[in-house]
DNA sequence: ACACCTGGTGAGAATGATTTTCAAGTCGGG
DNA sequence: CCCGACTTGAAAATCATTCTCACCAGGTGT
């Protein structure tokens, strides 16, 4: 208790082959992917990492705001790297195909219907499903 | 194959007394209930109602359209009996208590992203979370 | 180099929600 | 009263995700 202590910030991060190995599987694919998926990918490439480190580690990045995470219509959770502003998706139920979307005045809209009913510390999610062109043409 | 085949319509849906203190309990309380706790109040209740027959039951009615369903942060499904229309949720965190808001111009918007890029059979999801004024004044 | 301490790993067990199985119960009509 | 179709529910089966815990790795102080 000497006062070496900088208010209690986020654990420093070692950066280990697993890490390094989650984050680049997610740069490589540009689509949704859940942890499974990451998981698989990475034995298959020869690069294997326990499927409790894949989860921690997109969980960690995730807490971080390196990689969006959203629940398909299904409630699993799938993770995509992502641009850092604040932003939604459009993606394709079928292949996972993700087109990034901004909608400013969804954002202002939210915002203000909590307002207006008193509500704190809010948060929104925001989600489009469908089938891309591709998979349309079956 | 006579032809006694009416397009295969949704069954007829026996009212069976399960059904009906299922459909009850939501019209009794005004939040976003799981399955479990509506299994569970039920049971309290002296209206036992197998597990099962909770969960097949608010799958019926969610299908059917008679009650809204949507998954909480933590990727648990919830269940509300709702007005027919189309609308989105305020939703308390920490006790349930929900808002029903309608919000035109985002449904609009959201047609317009699927369209510009191509997507079909579209359907999105958007609800707001917070902290209600009642579970604010801690 | 050496003993250490802390964080990181992973195999497998544990959880928890949701689904399925399947034998038994119910309903409505003939 | 009897048949067949629809329901039910207890228990087993799934499935994603988390936890446990013994073991490993890297940096530090000496």
């Amino acid at each position: 208790m000497t006062s070496t202590e900088p208010p209690a910030e986020s654990a420093p991060l070692r950066p280990t082959r697993q890490r390094r190995a989650v984050s680049e599987a997610l740069a490589a694919c540009d689509d949704f992917r859940s942890a499974q998926e990451i998981h698989e990918l990475l034995g298959r490439r020869g690069d294997p990492v326990g499927l409790a480190t894949v989860y921690r580690t997109l969980q960690r990045l995730a807490d971080a705001g390196e990689v969006d995470m959203l629940r398909t219509e299904d409630g699993e959770a799938v993770y995509r790297r992502c641009s850092g502003s604040h932003h939604h998706h459009l993606v394709c139920r079928s292949c996972g195909a993700t087109v990034e979307v901004e909608g400013p005045a969804v954002e202002r809209w939210t915002r203000a219907i909590a307002d207006r009913h008193g509500f704190a510390d809010v948060s929104h999610t925001l989600e489009i499903f469908g089938t891309c062109p591709t998979c349309a043409e079956s």
